[in-house]
DNA sequence: TACAAATCAGTAAAAATTACTAATTCTATC
DNA sequence: GATAGAATTAGTAATTTTTACTGATTTGTA
């Protein structure tokens, strides 16, 4: 795992984002340690280091997914004015998984949650206008 | 609200399908009812009827968004295999909110909560391999 | 070193969604 | 009812986001 300098790149890249970039804020800021990299290897390597469960992608309610590096449970908080996400630690999730979902059989893999609403910046921008 | 017959037969399809149907979904489905409607309407309306409140629109981290007529609060699992999406009753999501959210002063207007995994029939699918 | 598998850059294509425009439909008021 | 103004539509084009393809390069291994 792990073979090309161009993955690693791309996944110290998310590591050290904190920001929960999307593929194509994380293709202009590899471009600046390798210009010469394509956004089809950042793509590919997001997807697969997802797959891996070495990073976490978020699926957005409007725009494009973000990756996140953050490995332990947590969930996000999107506000709809800025855009920005923000992390929430987890309370007890993973409650949820034995809930209804053993009498239909469904085995979880991965939780997803989103909250979405307006950040506290945005909240302030918009009374004192 | 509702103004044309074109809103109104979005709307309908959405509430009377169970199975969270994709925007081309509906498409397909409401040109039986009218041949001649157009896929930006459905879109335009899928979209305005979320954001009225009137459905909730499903984002996926695989494929395209899905639209769902239940309001009522409940959230997701996904099958990562036959990509069916089924409805899980709600234990207690709204407690989330407060937990750190008041310390960062978020306001949440919507709760996004997707469990993905493997559904029965795809788990017994594959031990018959 | 040498070979096979994996990955890459660059490009093209696909999929999903939104934007635009002239024509039509709707709602409210007369 | 007729009518004016606003909202919505069909149809099409464009944009955005993501994936697929191909020949060249790199990587791990013997």
């Amino acid at each position: 795992m792990n073979y090309s300098k161009q993955r690693e790149l791309v996944f110290q890249t998310v590591l050290q984002n904190p920001i929960h970039p999307t593929a194509d804020a994380v293709y202009e800021q590899v471009r600046r340690e390798n210009p010469k990299i394509s956004l089809g290897t950042v793509y590919r390597n997001l997807n697969f280091l997802s797959e891996m469960g070495m990073l976490r992608k978020i699926s957005m309610p409007v725009g494009s997914d973000r990756f996140d590096g953050r490995l332990d449970e947590h969930y996000h908080m999107a506000c709809t004015c800025c855009g920005r996400v923000f992390d929430v630690e987890c309370g007890a999730l993973e409650e949820l998984d034995h809930q209804h979902l053993e009498t239909q059989g469904f085995q979880v893999q991965k939780r997803h949650l989103l909250l979405t609403g307006l950040c506290k910046d945005c909240q302030e921008a918009a009374l004192s206008r």
